[in-house]
DNA sequence: TAATCTATCGAACGATCGTTCTGGTACGCA
DNA sequence: TGCGTACCAGAACGATCGTTCGATAGATTA
């Protein structure tokens, strides 16, 4: 009576033996997981509900991540994880600072929009997950601060920023890059450039601006 | 022997009878849970965290409240709900174009400031309430949204903003606002004020700019 | 004084949570 | 052919969740 409560319990996938490893099963579950954490939240999203949604059983998330927290650090691996180095890449380079930090900015939103619901998952929770995970967060968080301060205090060097308060204005930036990831949509009029233009443009502006004195 | 219990359990403010009711026992729990749900977030505070930090029990939440649902909506009605009116004042009133949009600006960092935790929780966790809530939350957004908008829209035909994409605009600047109740610490080196002009600058620079050509 | 109301407690309920355990099937390799 | 290992289902466990339910002590009212 085993074996054909086996058979009979297989949703869909009948065509392929139960033991088969199905044909990437852990990037379905990655996928999944992030489409449900970014609507419902990590706390709001049961690992139940990401089983069901694929008809797999709860088991298959503990085989191949451990725990939920191995989940999520396992999203963080091969998403967010990488954008300090993507944009310290973006740092380096040749040009004048200008075109740096232009270069800097273009590499940022490209990420955001490569890995919207990722980052999005990563910026909301960052800071209420448990300890080992709130680490890895707050040292990418403080990367990529670094990185812009940094070369906003170039920028200053060269007189091209008038503001001394670099670190406000990098908060500035991050605020706008970061919120452009909860409201861009892929499906919207504008082509993905012409947004990135916009946003620029804006950021450029408001980092430079141009000395006071006009009210 | 439930007498002597009443009175043993009354952890400090003894000098009230049980049946008493506490000074401002239900603005403590607003705050309590205010505190909490900026930490840990909505749906990783739980009622039993919220009475426990108060030493209460827990049907008190239930007695003031109803549910948990109806203490985030009491938050709501005294911090959040309040802002898109705040805004469409600012909005009204004389002066030209700028400094009405410059108005609006520090009105809301105001009142980002003021209910700083509140705001975070409501930006945080809007769309993800059941709902009723979101309703009200999807509203309260629209109308800030279109505050800015139709400032800006004002200031493009004074063609001071020389974009045509005012909805990204207000979206930039929207970033910006939030982002700055997410860094901001009022114990910090630089007086709130200092805080609001950098802002300001950033933003009104970011918004209307300098014709394009110049590299 | 008697009755009602308000504020609060502590226990309890059913649901759901993350996680573990047991077991069974199919593939790779000797 | 036999065996170890990878893969997966389903039941179960203890903890915790939101919520409900009497009981009680003081305040208010008639």
């Amino acid at each position: 009576m085993l074996d054909t409560n086996t058979n009979e319990a297989v949703p869909d996938n009948a065509q392929e033996g139960a033991g088969r490893e199905r044909t990437g099963l852990r990037e379905e579950l990655l996928q999944t997981a992030v489409d449900l954490f970014a609507t419902r939240g990590f706390k709001g999203t049961s690992i139940r509900d990401i089983a069901k949604t694929l008809g797999v059983s709860v088991s298959v998330i503990y085989h191949y991540f451990g725990n939920k927290e191995g989940l999520w650090s396992a999203i963080l691996d091969y998403s967010v994880k990488g954008l300090p180095a993507r944009l310290e890449a973006a740092l380096g380079g040749g040009g004048h600072a200008l075109e740096r930090f232009r270069r800097v900015l273009r590499a940022h939103l490209a990420a955001s929009a490569l890995y919207q619901k990722e980052s999005k998952i990563f910026l909301i929770d960052y800071d209420r997950m448990s300890a080992a995970g709130d680490q890895t967060s707050k040292a990418i968080q403080k990367r990529v601060l670094d990185a812009y301060v940094g070369i906003l205090e170039e920028l200053r060097t060269e007189g091209l920023v008038k503001s001394a308060q670099t670190k406000i204005l990098a908060f500035n930036v991050l605020g706008v890059v970061n919120w452009y990831l909860r409201w861009y949509r892929p499906d919207g009029p504008l082509a993905p450039d012409e947004v990135y233009e916009e946003i620029v443009a804006f950021v450029l502006y408001g980092v430079i601006g141009t000395p006071p004195g006009q009210s």
